[in-house]
Order: structure tokens, then sequence, then C-alpha cells
DNA sequence: TTTTGTATTAACCAAATGGTTAAATCAATT
DNA sequence: AATTGATTTAACCATTTGGTTAATACAAAA
């Protein structure tokens, strides 16, 4: 099973599902491994330690989490049109791995220093700021309603995210099955674009 | 250290605060006797094992996470004093306890299925079927837009809790101490009913 | 005071786990 | 074919970890 692709990207594949799944504490690297089909050997020959190895799996997710927003927000746009962008950028990103904002956040939680200095040398930081000035402007201008640009970005966020995140709760409260699930989650792009636009139209 | 009070609420009190901070998987018997200053032989002469300690942590953090939406969901309230009733509600519980849902959602997405089972045995279990009910009713009637009852009940979960699990990596990206992320959070209720009203209001 | 049942502890145990190593395999080079 | 360097594996190691046990401390009852 190992000879296929390259090793490498074999442990690092596998070291993401488990990693993922599991979480750092919870991750056994004989199971990463057996995943990968190879010997556990490779994976210190390769990757020295269990924390290089999360810490490379670790850092591409949080890229993709937060990447995908800096991308979108960075964006020279009008602010009416940048905003459905973003809602509709983000919650691609989110459906494409929605167990990827589980995993970053509460590998966050555990360790919060560690990540600080991560998120500012990321390549993808999103400039926020510029983002909230923004909204300020488009506020005094009388474009949208004046409002707390955090409160706007994390309703936002709020909104894409937490349907995914909080899936198996949501559905077991709602007693819905998966295909209806997955069908609410087709129209949230809609929805919560119709929501922030409610709430921040003159 | 351990003669003050019963020994075992000492326990529960030690294994609440390290399981809910470091999860199942990452917590240790050990720390745990630490933390309630006291041999560890005395955590299986309580408790049995990790898995019967870990269940009644669980089953309390789970039931104060979605007790309290129950509690303020089943009372017979007309909707429009209701919704504010909820997000009020909603929000002083995880204000007291903001870690509880990061951790309930996380050992949830570890294993859905003995989750499902738990959940509907729950005494609290949100009627959440009635809600969406009136929903659709006060939709009818025009006491309100018509709007997807569980994509309402989505928007007003996710607003609420998302800001406080996702605190790290929010108050990272929009560069907030704790002191401004905590004013932030004190206005949360006001916009979340805000934006909730916003959209539904005919 | 003695007895008796409960609470507590130190020492211990077996399994699991991250990590290492020495030998073996493989592929390219000479 | 022989050499050489990288790759791969099985076996091994030290530590950690959940769990047990036998002996002890303690407190209430007799």
């Amino acid at each position: 099973m190992a000879q296929d692709r390259n090793t490498e990207e074999l442990i690092i594949e596998a070291a993401k599902k488990i990693f993922i799944t599991r979480g750092l504490a919870g991750a056994r690297m004989q199971d990463i491994a057996d995943e990968a089909g190879i010997n556990k050997a490779m994976l210190h020959y390769y990757y020295r330690s269990k924390d290089k190895l999360f810490e490379i799996v670790f850092n591409e997710a949080i890229g993709k989490v937060i990447g995908r927003l800096g991308m979108v927000l960075n964006q020279q746009m009008p602010l009416l049109e940048k905003i459905p962008a973003i809602i509709d950028n983000y919650i691609d990103g989110i459906m494409e791995a929605p167990y990827l904002p589980m995993f970053v956040l509460n590998e966050i939680n555990q360790q919060p220093e560690m990540f600080v200095q991560r998120l500012k040398s990321q390549q993808h930081f999103p400039n926020v700021l510029q983002f909230m000035k923004d909204i300020v402007d488009a506020g005094k201008q009388g474009t949208i309603r004046e409002v707390s640009p955090v409160q706007l970005f994390l309703n936002i966020v709020s909104l894409c995210v937490f349907p995914f995140i909080g899936r198996p709760i949501a559905q077991g409260i709602l007693q819905l099955d998966n295909v209806q699930y997955n069908m609410v989650m087709e129209d949230r792009k809609k929805v919560v674009t119709e929501v922030i636009f409610a709430w921040i139209k003159v």
C-alpha cells in the first residue's frame, strides 16, 4: 500500500485524517502509520516527533481556515458586494472540509499561547482592520447603517461557521437526518447574506 | 487539603476542571487527583473508571448547554417576547461557563453515537418542534416574516455561541485584548436580538 | 477498649505509547 | 557484479497511564 505515492505525502495525508478527527491528544502514532500503511518508524524518520508532525498538519489547517477569510477580505471591492462574496467564499471553504474549523478551534483552545505567535506570522493573516475601517466609513456615508464593525465581523463568521461545528448537536436537537441537514446547509449562503443585509440596511 | 468538603464532590470538581480544559483524551487521572489534593486510587474507589467519571462530567455539561436552551424554549410566552428571552438567557448561561460549549461540542464530535442516545433521554431535551411550529404559525399570521424555522434556530444559536467558542481566534484576528473582548460580549445580547429581529420583522 | 466497616494511601502492575536502533531491503552508481 | 547511500522494517526501550491491591488510618458502634 505504501509505494503508490511519495511516502512523505502518504504520511501527511494519514496524519491529517487522524489528527483532525481525534485531536493531538487523542491521536496515536500507530494509527497514523496504519492509516498510511507503513511502519511506525517512518513517521519519525521523516518528521522526527509527534509534535513536529502535528505542527505541519495544524499549520496547514489554520491556513485554510483563516486564509480563505483573508483572501476575500483583502480584495478591492465595494462593501455591498464584498460581504456576500465573503459569505459565499467562506461557506464554500467550510463545506469542502467541514471538520477543519472544529479541529483548529479546539487545538487553539488547548494552547492559545503557541497560537498567537503563529497567527501573526501567517501570510494569509486577514487584514480585518482595513475591512472594519471600510464598514465605519460606509456607515458614515450612509451606504449601510452605522453598526459596530467588530460585531458585524462576529456575526458573519458566527452564522457561517457554527452550523458546521455544531452540526451533531444541532442535527440531534432538530431531529434531522443527514440529507435534510445537508439541504439546510445548501441554503445557508443565501440565508446568512439575507440576515446580515437585513441588519445593516439603512 | 482533602477533608474540607466531601471527597466525592472534591473529585467531581477537580474532574470538571481537568476534563473541560483538556478533554477526555487529554485528561490524566493523576492530574485530577492532584487537582483534588487526594490519592489517585480514590478516583477509582468512588467512580470506578476514567470513562465513568467522564460520563458524569459530560452529562452535567450537556445538561447545562442544552438544558438552558430547553427551559426557555418550553415556556409559554408570545413569540416576540420569547426570542429575546431565549437570547438573553442563553448568553447569560454561556457567560457563566464560557468553556462548556466548546467542551461539549468537541466531545460530541469525537463520539456522535453515544451522544444521540443520551440526547433523547435528556430530561431537558428542548422541545424545538413546538417552537418551530410557533414560528411557522407566526409567519402565516403575519406576526413575523415567513422564514425557515430551522434556519432561525440555527441563526440564534450561532450568534449566541460562536463568539465564545471562537474567542481565541476571533480575539487574535481582531487584535483585541481581554478587556476589550469582554466589552464586546457585553453588547452581544442586544446585538443578537437586533439582528434576529431585523431579519424576521415584516 | 475492642471491634468493625469505611476511607485513604503507597506501592505495584500490565498495557499503551512515543521514540530508537540495528539489521535488512532497495535502487542507483561505479 | 560490487558498492554505496537512502529507505523500510521488526524488535526493542523507557515512560506514561489507567487501574489494582494490600496494608493502614480513622471513626463509629458495641
